[in-house]
DNA sequence: TTGCGCTTGTGATATAAGGCACACACTACG
DNA sequence: CGTAGTGTGTGCCTTATATCACAAGCGCAA
């Protein structure tokens, strides 16, 4: 009568990964690249641990979350365990993304050449200035953000960032969870929040400042 | 024979605070003002919670390590709770902050306006290239790498903002804790350690769109 | 003054994350 | 083959974080 106990299968086994584990997914992915530039076909968790600053037993843990990729005495293949996590992640293929909010901090995050090379691509720009409606930057034309629906329908997009005043922030996620977006990335000073599914990250560099202030006042 | 307990005494209280609770005081922070704004002048642990998507029972531990903020049966007062956090935080001053690398991010991290109304200035701009050096870039002067520490001690700044590339960017970390940086916002895709005290936060966006994905690939 | 409704502050408890340590697997080498 | 050396995967324990739940405090109203 014994019910396959816990983690048995693998590789497609999407339940019960804890985030914590997910957000660290990247930084190994990353890691695994330097070494592959120099040349290193084999790495312990040892090894990675002290390039992370991390143990290697979480390292370890982490992994076995998603299958044994290691050899005992070995260590892991460099290049295999990099695919293989890239292939987790999502990441062997290319995603559409959506900017909302083409002011000065949006015209620099259409600019920013990081992440093209990461198979991310901002394909499309909405803003409610109608001043910059139907004018292009860097190539991307701007719609009007009601738009935003249809546009998402046709281009396949399934990424939006936010680049909006505060004030506007929550009202342009919500419209972007209704047009089906699935993962949002938030540079507005909110703490916002997403219903449903959908996955969202907020990124405030003065957040990040404040918090840190605490220790300063020594 | 009694040695004192606990927590018993407050307000200057460092010891054993947990980071992920100082990192939550500046979002209370945040919607405290928006309170504030709304002129509402009591509020309750229910309606912070409600607001931010958090258990009140959260939002009345976390403020307890700081002292007793709230008067029974009425909840907190906005307007003094929002005073004395930013007081906890070190918020009510000043903070001068350095940019090294001067390049495209860099320069938009600079015309940033979301950083002075909270008070973080950034008084100083340091690159490597030389013909960089020595240019001026929205009011500030450009100086070369070498003068970080001089600079630093002089002008008495306390944050290092880096927006280098990924190469250069663990040798800046190092040359500003030597500096005497206290704390460090990290623009470059690494996964950048500092030693000792300083504390150091990643601003990574490819990284979280990274991990994002994960829960993309339905 | 007393009593009631409301909300805090906090001990106790539950849940989540991290780390240890060892059996086991694999390689290399004689 | 056998043995020594190495490093994985994981059960178990520790530590950290979140939540529950309730006594105690406060304000208002009668």
């Amino acid at each position: 009568m014994a019910i396959s106990p816990a983690r048995t299968n693998r590789t497609t086994d999407p339940i019960d990964v804890p985030d914590v584990v997910v957000e660290r997914l990247p930084l190994y992915v990353r890691v695994l690249a330097s070494f592959e530039e120099r040349g290193i076909e084999m790495v312990s968790s040892e090894q990675l641990g002290s390039q992370l600053h991390m143990t290697p037993a979480q390292i370890r843990k982490d992994l076995s979350y998603f299958g044994r990729f290691g050899k005992q005495g070995r260590g892991y293949n460099v290049k295999a365990l990099a695919f293989r996590l890239r292939e987790i992640l999502g990441l062997d293929r290319t995603w559409n993304a959506c900017l909302v909010g083409v002011g000065r901090l949006g015209r620099a995050i259409i600019s920013y050449p990081g992440f093209a090379p990461e198979g991310f691509k901002i394909v499309s720009a909405f803003d409610m200035n109608p001043a910059v409606v139907g004018t292009m930057v860097d190539g991307i034309s701007v719609e009007a953000i009601s738009e935003i629906k249809s546009v998402v329908e046709r281009l396949g997009i399934d990424i939006g960032i936010v680049a909006v005043p505060a004030t506007a922030a929550q009202q342009v996620i919500d419209c972007l969870v209704e047009a089906g977006i699935g993962a949002i990335l938030n540079y507005a000073p909110i703490s916002a929040h997403a219903p449903g599914k959908v996955k969202i990250k907020n990124i405030d560099p003065v957040m990040s400042l404040q918090s840190m202030t605490y220790y300063l006042k020594s």
